[in-house]
Order: C-alpha cells, then structure tokens, then sequence
DNA sequence: AGCACGCCGACT
DNA sequence: GTCGGCGTGCTC
C-alpha cells in the first residue's frame, strides 16, 4: 500500500481486462497540473509502453499490493471528463457489456491544441438566460412543463405539421416543441442536451432555438464540424453556465452544467442507434442518464417506437399525446397505375391530385432506396417466410447451401407457411424503384428536384416542383407539400428484418408530416393494420399490437437479446455459465464468416445486468485465458468473445 | 495489444 | 554450460 497523492486512471484501452481503475502515484512536478477528469499518460507494464489515460479521482492512498507506478504526464490540465458523464459512461458500458474507454471515445472529442489555447485566452459569455419560457403548445397546458420541473419521463406525440417561425424559416412542429421545452429549462438555468439523427434536423431544430434563447447558450455538436469546431463546443459545454447541448445520438454524453432535460427526437431512426462498440443505443444511453440525475426526459417523434411504447405500457415512461388533433389526411389507394402516369406507375386518383397540387407548389414523392437484399416468401400467399423454431427470418446463407435461419441456424426443410399452409418457398422479386426520369415523365411540365441518401436537401421552396426523395431525405418544404405520395410501400415491407413495419411507418408518418395542412398524402398499395395506423394516426396503437406479437415471439424489445460471435469450442464454453442463469436461453449457434458461429442469448430485463456481467466475464476470460492446448491444432491466438447487446442486426 | 518472464532444444 | 524458441500471463 501506498500513500501520498495518487490518481485512479482509467486507461485507454479496447482490452476488456484493462476496464478497470489503476491507480497511479502523482509525482510532485505534476501535483498541480493533475485532477480529477484530466487526461495523462501514464507507464503500462514496467516501463513497456505509454497510454493514454483518465483520470477518474485523486485519493491520498491506493490499496494496490504493489509498487504503484507514476504518472509520466498531463495531456492538458483542463478537465475534460465530468464526474457525471463518468458515471453515465461506467453504466452504459457495463449495460452494453463493454469497456467504458470505448463509451468515453464518443463523449469526449480529441485535442485541439488551438482551439484550447483560444477558448483560456476566451471563454466567451454565455448570453443571459431567458426571461421565462414560452409556454409549451399543443399539449394538455401546464403539462409538459410539469414534468420538466419534476424530472418526468415523458413520451411527446410530435405535432404533424411545418411551421413557419417569425425569422421565415419553416421548420417541423416538433423542433419547435423541443425549443420550448429547452427554452424553459434554461430560463430556470438549467441545461439540455438533445440528440437528433442527422445534421438536418440539427438545423431545424437550432433554427427553433435561435427563436427563444441567445444564440451563445446553444452548442451545436455536429458530425461535420472540424476537429478544432466540435473541440471548442466540447470546451464551452464543460462550463459552469447552463447551455442546451444538440447534436447528433452521441450528444446523450455531451458535459452539461446543471443538467435539466434529456431529449431524443425520433429514437425509431437507425441513426440514434450507436455502431461502435459496445453499440449502447442513444435512447438507452438517455435512459441511464435521467435515471442518474434529476433531469427530465423527453422522447418526441412523429411515430412510437416499440421500445418506447414498452416503456409507457410499463409505466417508465408517461405518454403526453397531443391535444389539438391536426393530422395529415392519409389516403390508402390501390396500385392501379393510371395509364397518363406512364412507367412511374402512379394510382388515377393520386396522379390526379398530384397534378393539380403541383401547380401550387411542392409535390413530394417517396421512393424506396434502389436495390435491397431479396428475401425469401411462401410460394402460395408471399408472407415473409419465419423459422418455425424460433420465428427468425429466413435466408439462403450466403456461403451457399438450404436455406435456414438466420437466428438459430434451423434449417428450412419441413418449413410450412403460418398463414397459408403452404409449404414451397420463394425468394422474392422485388421491383425496380421509380427512377426521377419516370417520375418526371409523367409530370412532365414540372421542375424535378432528387433528395437521396448522398446528396439529402434539407429544404426546397414552395416554388412548385416534383421533390423525389427515397425513404428518410425528405427534405422540409416552405409551407408544407401541397401533395404526398409514397409508392413503393410494398416493397419497402418486403425486407428480411424485425423492424421493417415499424420502420416504414415511421419513414411513412415523417413524409406525411411534411404536408400542409389539409394535403392529400397517398400510400399506395398498402392496406392492413399498419395502412389503417397511418390514415387514422394512432401509431402508439400500433405500436401496442407489434410489442404484444413480439411478446409472444419472445422477441425485442419484448425480451432482450445478445449476439454473441466466437468459434464453437469458446462459446459452448463461455455459454456454460450464462445458461445457468434463470430466465435465459440461448439460440444457436449458426455458422457466420471466418468459420466463426453466432450464438444468440435471449433473457428479460430483469436478467440484462446479470447477463452483461457474466459476458463481459467470459470476454476477459478468452482475451486472457490460452486454449487448452488441443492434439493436432497448431497453437496459436484463439478467437476471441465478441459481444453484442441488444444487437440492432438481429433479425 | 505488447511485452516480459520462463522453461526446454541446438549451439559456440 | 547458455542462447533464444515461443507459450503464458499481466498491465496499478
């Protein structure tokens, strides 16, 4: 045992066994550099190599049994790691099963010397608070902004519709919501931080806030900001005055003083779920964080996440809907091309209201994204085909081979149709999407504008024209679209994942709140349940049938699930112990690439901690552990234990 | 990941 | 005798 000044260091490293605090000496020449929340370098193993490191807390003695090694070095004395987002990083990582090192990559951006330099010599006036906020419109009033004040865990319905804010600019409805709601925090000089899927809806959203708060206290953390930009807004968020923090899902972590609200627009998107490791989504990221501190929580969007409606049906989370009932007006068509329409295949009824739309402004068409992986149907009724083990997708692997299940590995054969009986599969072709040239061609006096995955607008003018956008790049229009049309629904279904309903009806419900008032939004081709969710808008409604058939699947985010990817010996090994858990069982495994195989943990929520620990456990076990040396296998590193939590991939 | 430690085969 | 081979274990 040591005394003396020592630092407790988490080092920078992916090694799950490195996930640790170390504690080091703090040598006198670095006394008054060193504190809590500042990067060092410190010496691993015997003077073998330097890492970097942070340190989590000082303490005047350390219970190491050992010779403690000192602190080389400080990367800079400004604290950087805040004693909160520490907390919320060990907690996210151990719920992910992963290393907290991993987690703080995200929080906290890299060095920018200058920016450093320039942010000592100016820190900057925050600007004054606000006087009192705006009142929180289109709820129930006084409701939102008691559940604020009393840190409350609250489920927004988004209001469906573009307003036009008095600069001119037309943002959605739920960014001014949101404003709002961080306008009134700050006026009680508290922070918000707020995490939205892409920089475009960072726009509207700073666009609402420049409305009701001094531009200063807003600090944008962008994805396409320089080094030096997203260095500097780190800096300014670490101070002592209340900002409201926006930016993209990993803004969940962003340092905030006095921290008031947590939000997240549209959790449904693919973009606020985390792909690195250890992949902690931004809603649970939230999640962990509300329940650390005394802030409230916010989810806003336009449709209802399965998850999130699992957390209003238990209580976690209250639902606020709406309480003016604007809603766009959704009409289902057949897909019955009129024949004017040419090869872009439009219904009569919707090419004709398109056309005379048109000649009052923006007209949108959704198309669905150009080539999708084709998936396997029943021959009969062409229901997407599900293991009859397990309810997985079906998929022909792509080494070759029967086709199987992606989930358990089950093979195919004795497969039998749950709705029609049948028993022949097929893989389904899916047609070409509508190009902007047949689209053009059948509005062929209009100006034709294309928003895509690569190039996506964030705004066109009410000037008319045809907006053909592929699912999610819908771009804002001035005023709202005078006609909608989103045609390729079914194919769009036909996609060999869990989510697919819920996702098009949120790729669905955020085209037709881009409407103005009163326009015509036409879904063609799709009817059933989830059509009817759409023209009535009751998409919690939905969302309550979609968790009740995941609950009797045993699916997400009924249950929980883990992937877990090693060669066969490790896992059957390493799955030994997590069987033993109650509540527990596990899929699989399948062959994936490498000749490595999947394994799949399913277990309630109740068993997520017990389950994490025990993988994390059996991760530091094959990253430290030798094979049993085996005859006839040359020696050499055996595979590790990769882990996934809740792994968005799984089918 | 690296790197040091340590216990068996061919060597000046 | 001892140099170094790689298998093994640890990092305050």
């Amino acid at each position: 045992m040591a005394s003396g000044p020592v630092a407790r260091v988490l080092v920078d490293s992916p090694l799950p066994q490195l996930d640790q605090l170390l504690d080091y000496r703090v040598p006198a020449r670095l006394a008054d550099a060193v504190s809590a929340g500042v990067r060092v370098r410190v010496p691993l193993r015997t003077g073998g190599r330097i890492a970097d490191a942070w340190v989590v807390e000082l303490a005047g003695r350390s219970e190491f049994r050992g010779e403690l090694s000192e602190v080389q070095d400080v990367v800079t004395d400004v604290p950087l790691l805040m004693p909160d987002v520490w907390r919320l990083a060990r907690a996210a990582a151990d719920r992910g099963a992963g290393n907290a090192s991993d987690i703080l990559r995200l929080a906290i951006p890299g060095r920018y010397v200058r920016a450093e330099k320039a942010w000592r010599a100016d820190p900057g006036e925050p600007g004054a608070l606000p006087a009192s906020g705006r009142a929180i419109d289109g709820y129930e009033p006084g409701r939102v902004e008691r559940g604020l004040a009393e840190g409350e865990r609250m489920a927004l319905h988004a209001d469906p519709r573009t307003v036009r804010l008095p600069s001119g600019t037309w943002v959605g409805a739920w960014a001014v919501t949101l404003a709002e709601a961080a306008a009134h925090v700050l006026a009680h000089d508290r922070s918000s931080v707020i995490g939205v899927p892409d920089y475009r809806d960072q726009e509207q959203l700073q666009a609402a806030l420049g409305e009701l708060v001094d531009p200063r206290r807003v600090i944008r953390t962008d994805a396409r900001q320089s080094g030096r930009d997203r260095y500097r807004a780190f800096l300014d968020a670490t101070g002592e005055a209340a900002r409201i923090v926006v930016g993209n899902r990993s803004t969940v972590y962003a340092p905030a003083a006095r921290l008031g609200l947590i939000a997240v627009f549209d959790d449904g998107d693919g973009l606020q779920s985390e792909p690195l490791a250890p992949g902690v989504h931004a809603r649970d990221a939230a999640l962990i964080r509300q329940e650390q501190s005394d802030a409230a929580l916010v989810f806003i969007a336009q449709t209802r996440s399965v998850e999130v409606q699992r957390l209003v049906e238990v209580g976690w989370v209250h639902d606020v809907p709406l309480r003016r009932g604007t809603r766009p007006r959704v009409v289902l068509t057949e897909q019955q091309p009129a024949p004017e329409s040419g090869g872009a295949r439009i219904p009569s009824a919707a090419w004709r209201e398109a056309q005379e739309a048109i000649a009052q402004g923006p007209v949108l068409v959704q198309v669905a994204r150009p080539g999708h992986a084709p998936m396997l149907v029943c021959d009969r009724c062409r229901e997407p085909a599900r293991c009859t083990a397990c309810g997985g997708a079906l998929a022909v692997p792509r080494s070759g081979g029967p086709a199987s299940c992606v989930l358990c590995g089950t093979s195919a054969n004795g497969w039998r149709c749950r709705i029609c009986e049948g028993t022949r599969l097929r893989a389904a072709v899916v047609g070409a999407s509508r190009t902007a040239e047949e689209l053009g061609r059948a509005f062929p006096r209009s100006r034709v504008v294309v928003s895509d995955g690569e190039r996506p607008l964030v705004r066109v003018d009410a000037e008319p024209k045809l907006v053909v956008a592929t699912r999610g790049a819908e771009p804002i229009a001035d005023g709202g679209y005078r006609s909608v049309l989103l045609l390729d629904g079914e194919r769009m279904l036909l996609r060999e994942s869990l989510r697919v309903a819920e996702d098009c009806l949120r790729w669905w419900s955020n085209a037709a709140a881009l409407a103005a008032p009163g326009a015509p939004v036409f879904l063609v081709g799709v009817g059933g349940a989830i059509g009817t969710a759409l023209a009535t808008w009751t998409q919690p409604a939905w969302a309550a049938e979609e968790l009740a058939s995941r609950r009797a699947l045993r699916f997400p985010p009924a249950v929980r699930m883990a992937s877990v990817v090693s060669s066969r010996e490790r896992l059957a090994e390493g799955l030994e112990r997590i069987r033993g858990i109650g509540g527990v069982d596990v899929l699989g495994p399948a062959p994936v690439d490498d000749g490595l195989e999947r394994a799949v943990v399913r277990f309630g929520y109740a068993q997520g901690a017990e389950v994490a620990a025990a993988l994390k456990a059996e991760a530091i076990r094959a990253a430290t552990e030798r094979r049993r040396p085996v005859a006839g296998r040359r020696p050499g590193r055996p595979p590790t234990l990769r882990v996934r939590m809740d792994d968005p991939d799984l089918p």
